[in-house]
DNA sequence: AAGTCATATGACTGATAAGTCACATTGATT
DNA sequence: AATCAATGTGACTTATCAGTCATATGACTT
């Protein structure tokens, strides 16, 4: 947490703190982000820095904290009431308010994309895994929701699918960052569609009813 | 490439170093590497270092080319006749060639495991990128071909699915990882059938004909 | 005007890094 | 034994970093 002085900064000081520090998190990561950058770009003192953050991370944690509240402000009209739809609606509500997040603020999606990249920092393990767990644990609970209800599969393993799917919601970013570079409404939405097709089919050819020839093993 | 100096080194000389460097990549990504603990742990003067490799990434690509060196000979057995088998059956091939790499060369998984979780190095877009679109290419290809056989149903989004499940063989490896630590034989076994049953049938349960109500937005 | 106190400052500390270079050592050849 | 080229060495240079601290400022109170 920031100390009381930052917040006690007029705004537009504060705010010309904050911008540079997501300019800076957008092109560095945590470990590599320079303090020094910092306060230039924003025009204080380094002294200064360090009466308003106790170090670096406070003030990482102070975006992140950004982050996390704007991701729930797309999320939650979706989570308002998980059940009273079928999981693969739920899912693409789920994926698209990743999209509407990132086209909202394309600069702290670009943070956290440099945030999850980053696996080896220990903030990723401090912040970004606790979260993620909790994704998991929602995953599991919707797709144990979907085998009683029979929508899905008994025989799945239920954890590394959970895994796979929440997972594969960054891949899909990562997907579109790497080959689309802008994020287009129209393409991101068959993408989505495309995605959630494959998850709840799979890319056999069901002609009549010879599936692949898996089941290997016994 | 190390200079000639390297390869005129007593054997025992080289292979301290290269275990020096390996022991320090294994823990740091080649940002974070120190030459400085590398060259005290293989007992040599940091002059020396620079006699035999032009910089810190000289070395690290040394290691790197080990790795891809080692990963070929997992890899060939399985790529001698590529078509001469289902895709699945390939497709378990390849993920089982990961297996085969990860566990007579855990030390060389580990460094591979740092370098793809730290995306942001230079590294990474001048030797993984290149190295994942090869592979993307080949998956490509190989979907491609399962459709035109009738394998494959013909209306996926041939180049994202095949992003997909190229990257789905590393987030197999970070699941192992994250959830079993040691990789352990049957059980990778196991996960991977389910895999490929997953990427085969997706998670929809096929009581007769009510598959899931996705293909909506036509 | 004097005093007080939160805030502002940037030179400074101490640590670590990559890469260099003048000099030392070695071992084979003459 | 003398020579010499290849190889070995670690102190040194230059750079950067996170974080500190003595001192300055300026707004407010008395």
């Amino acid at each position: 947490m920031p100390k009381d002085t930052f917040f006690n900064l007029p705004k537009d000081k504060a705010s010309r703190i904050e911008e540079a520090a997501i300019d800076e998190f957008m092109v560095y990561s945590f470990e590599a982000a320079s303090v020094n950058r910092i306060v230039a770009k924003a025009g204080i003192a380094k002294g200064s820095f360090y009466q308003y953050f106790s170090d670096k991370k406070d003030l990482f944690k102070h975006i992140l904290n950004q982050i996390v509240e704007q991701k729930m402000a797309c999320l939650s009209p979706v989570m308002a009431n998980p059940m009273s739809v079928d999981i693969y609606t739920l899912l693409k509500e789920i994926y698209m308010s990743g999209l509407r997040f990132a086209q909202s603020n394309p600069r702290l999606q670009k943070i956290g994309n440099l945030l999850i990249a980053d696996r080896n920092s220990p903030i990723y393990q401090e912040f970004v895994q606790e979260n993620m767990s909790r994704s998991d644990q929602f995953f599991q609970m919707l797709i144990a929701k979907g085998i009683e209800r029979g929508d899905i599969r008994p025989d799945i393993d239920v954890p590394m699918i959970s895994w796979m799917i929440s997972r594969m919601n960054v891949l899909l970013a990562d997907y579109y960052q790497e080959h689309v570079k802008l994020v287009l409404d129209e393409k991101y939405l068959t993408a989505v569609d495309q995605l959630i097709s494959f998850i709840c089919d799979g890319i056999s050819n069901k002609r009549s009813d010879d599936t692949c020839q898996n089941e290997s093993s016994p």
